[in-house]
DNA sequence: GAGTGGTCTAGACCACGCA
DNA sequence: GCGTGGTCTAGACCACTCG
């Protein structure tokens, strides 16, 4: 059986979508809650955590569960989750142009930045992502062959982050991520169609897995007009 | 008494600061803070919780809770946490230049923005923020005067966020936040010393009581070679 | 198999909002 | 004062890591 508290978020998060609180604009009271699903006060409380986390919802002490109808009206990439970029995108079109993919012998320099021993295997994969056959980012990420045994043209072409999960079996820890605004050099300029010195947001993401041991780090260029990005901080 | 779990994160913090746990690289198990602290498990794992939340620390379940040494070794700001521009460069210069400070009332574009009604009292802050002098980042605030009575020009050159939580008793529940790249304008390319048209990382935070009302809007460009983010998400 | 963190139970009392 | 979510207690059992 699934965690409860998962399960009980993925229902209510279908009943908010649903437009089913939309009135009153909170969830039930967590004894509501308790009752309707037969679940403890652990099992709800944990789910509402893992809404409010999303942001999808924020609690008021005295007052109830609100409903954040008001969040991400836009077409936003989210920081505060890491799914991937197909993730980020559910029915729309999503596709890769590969520029290169190797597998290669960690030097000095990358074996600090993926944290591994010089001469360990690593894939590079550089790629041109697309939402709607419209440039979105242009990526360089490493991955090491310890974690990832395999990859050809047609899965990078794909989304090597559900390849890792999915057919890899691979569970993630945390990411960590450095952003920062730069100026486009001429390769990643001409890729996503922009000229060399505009704007760029520069993403780097350290992807660890749950045993702190890290499996890939990208180093990527969003083009600055077709991408933002968007989170939320609770301060609880 | 604070909470008993924000207390023991704090010790375990300095602790961990200090460098006690260095050669092991972990924490000590559950149940031996459980016993040096005298506390219960819910505040030991509260306070692991927190910790982790903040990157300090990951659990590694069957294994322990691993130190993180190798994180953040930059000059970074924090996305995933909101303590205002001060609080992120605890040691250093902190200042600010008041290029505008005035009580309007809402149009209708900025009611909008404020989530208020057209016609309440709104007071506007442009401010530069330097660091140690140099510029970081040209901010357009708007705060709602029914939470933010009195501002003066002493106030604004010092930190917002502290005076509101501080003096003015705040509390902060969770702040929205849209990061994009972007092209510098005159006014903003002057202030922070560059040229119209280089990059620039733009910030729009939307900050929000306990009580789920939104009292503070800002509009930042952040110096594109001063100033770079980092964050970290769990994927738990 | 021993030891670790993760999930869960079944309660109690507290702090805050709202009427 | 009542109802809400927040904190906390004192346990039990499970899932995973590692020797």
């Amino acid at each position: 059986m699934a965690q409860s508290r998962r399960r009980l978020a993925e229902q209510l998060r279908a009943r908010i979508a649903a437009g089913e609180f939309a009135d009153k604009g909170k969830l039930p009271t967590e004894d509501q809650l308790i009752e309707e699903y037969g679940a403890t006060r652990y099992a709800v409380r944990n789910a509402i955590a893992l809404l409010a986390e999303a942001g999808d919802v924020f609690p008021v002490r005295g007052s109830g569960v609100f409903v954040r109808e008001d969040r991400g009206d836009g077409d936003y990439l989210s920081i505060g989750t890491t799914r991937g970029i197909s993730g980020e995108y559910p029915g729309r079109k999503v596709s890769s142009v590969v520029y290169e993919l190797s597998l290669l012998r960690a030097d000095e320099t990358l074996s600090r930045r993926m944290h591994c021993q010089e001469g360990d295997q690593v894939w590079k994969v550089v790629r041109l992502r697309l939402v709607d056959d419209e440039p979105l980012a242009y990526e360089t990420a490493w991955y090491l062959k310890e974690f990832v045994p395999f990859i050809n043209e047609q899965i990078a072409e794909g989304s090597l982050f559900g390849y890792a999960r999915n057919d890899l079996g691979l569970n993630f820890g945390y990411v960590d991520k450095v952003i920062r605004a730069g100026e486009l050099n001429a390769v990643e300029a001409k890729a996503l169609g922009l000229k060399k010195g505009q704007p760029a947001l520069y993403l780097d993401d350290d992807s660890f897995l749950t045993n702190g041991r890290l499996f890939n780090s990208s180093h990527i260029a969003y083009h600055y007009r077709n991408a933002r990005f968007f989170t939320m901080t609770s301060m609880k």
